[in-house]
DNA sequence: CTGATTATTATCAAATTGTTAACTAAACAA
DNA sequence: TTGTTTAGTTAACAATTTGATAATAATCAG
């Protein structure tokens, strides 16, 4: 929901472990802190607040299920996702995970590349199921169409309609030109008849608003956005 | 909205893993039909409209990977679980898996018991993503659905029923803009007919009954919550 | 410099929403 | 049942916002 990088904090005891997982997540783009016991991460996780928690079973002071019980119990982490690793292949606990209100169960060794796609697919079930689309952000300019929202350096500015699908359609695609004619099918239709001036116009309205210069014209072809 | 039972293919070309699969999600409550091959699957796929589809890799006619890309090229689909099994512990397919858009992945040989905990795993935290039943409460105002409550710093407001579930409706997803099209099938249901200023009186009435802005007007497009 | 393309501005039309009041249906108590 | 209250819907109109166009100025490429 945030429009912010992805958060992900990591508990297990075992340093290799951490320092293997967290490299390949960082790299993946993701946020990520760490905690070495039970307790730490759940002290982590109330400073930290991530979007996801990554729980081994087996640590000192408190064990993942513990942590994962403690979590579920407490709405503030209410939509956090809990990731649990454990070395045993066995079933009972996979379970007993689950129920205790996991979202996922990994077993070791573990494959940084399938824990990756697991956490992606995790949140990209979530992501379409509250009815979100993808949120474009580039130099502190966030655009996010499941909220109809702009906002430039935490400052939230209101588009209209047709000015909001444009620049979004644009920043989708960050530096790819758009004709005209791209432009005029995509938010206006294809049996919608519009002269060329009305993009003209919408464009500058934006350029406006934002007050910045993140659309660029390309002389006799279209309209592209650099930001 | 609909609370009817959830509904689960079975697709995978040996009948004794169908029967076992079966027999288990049935005995947890779920609804099944199944499927002996790719084509087969799609197919019931659009009559049955399962919640959750539960695919073998390799079968005859189309995989399971073939069957998973094309379930996600189509938009009837989009909120279909898919759960993809195999008999290789193979890395590679597990990552293909999930990045055709597959939700979960599970090895074989199956546990019923594994397999159902995943899969009530999976519904729970989408349930939740979407903003299930839980009490709403921000700034001062809460809102509990199970009670039907519903109140600001803590003074109790009475809304009418229609004017709860709408307000409830958004503040379950804070921020994101439903569409009038949604606000109707959501509360209204799809096959109820009413006018659109229906939903602005209610709506009208929420604001003047809480005193509050929280729901904001985004024109052209729909309501949100915002407070 | 010149012609073509784009930017700007103001204006008007159209679409959308807000508001009120009246009417109908449902719930409830006597 | 009857009368009364409450909730839900609709219609009519006002207010607002948005979108399109035209006319003019500015800009760019050749």
């Amino acid at each position: 929901m945030a429009d912010a990088p992805i958060k992900i904090l990591i508990a297990d005891d075992e340093p290799d472990i951490i320092e293997i997982i967290s490299f390949h997540l960082m790299k993946a783009g993701f946020d990520i802190a760490t905690a070495r016991d039970g307790s730490e991460a759940i002290e982590k996780a109330k400073l930290f607040e991530p979007d996801c928690i990554i729980l081994d079973v087996m640590m000192p002071k408190r064990t993942g299920f513990e942590v994962c019980e403690y979590l579920r119990s407490n709405s503030q982490f209410d939509k956090t996702l809990i990731v649990l690793l454990t070395a045993l292949n066995d079933e009972a606990s996979h379970i007993k995970g689950l129920e205790l209100g996991g979202d996922d169960f990994v077993s070791k060794p573990i494959s940084p590349k399938v824990l990756i796609s697991r956490i992606t697919a995790l949140f990209r079930r979530i992501q379409s199921a509250a009815g979100d689309s993808k949120i474009v952000t580039t130099n502190g300019l966030t655009i996010n169409p499941a909220q109809y929202r702009t906002s430039l350096n935490g400052v939230q500015y209101i588009l209209a309609k047709k000015e909001f699908e444009l620049l979004y359609l644009l920043a989708a695609q960050k530096g790819r030109v758009f004709l005209r004619n791209e432009i005029l099918s995509q938010i206006w239709g294809n049996d919608v008849i519009v002269g060329d001036r009305t993009i003209d116009v919408h464009i500058r309205k934006i350029r406006a608003k934002l007050g910045i210069n993140c659309i660029t014209t390309v002389k006799g072809v279209g309209y592209k956005f650099d930001y």
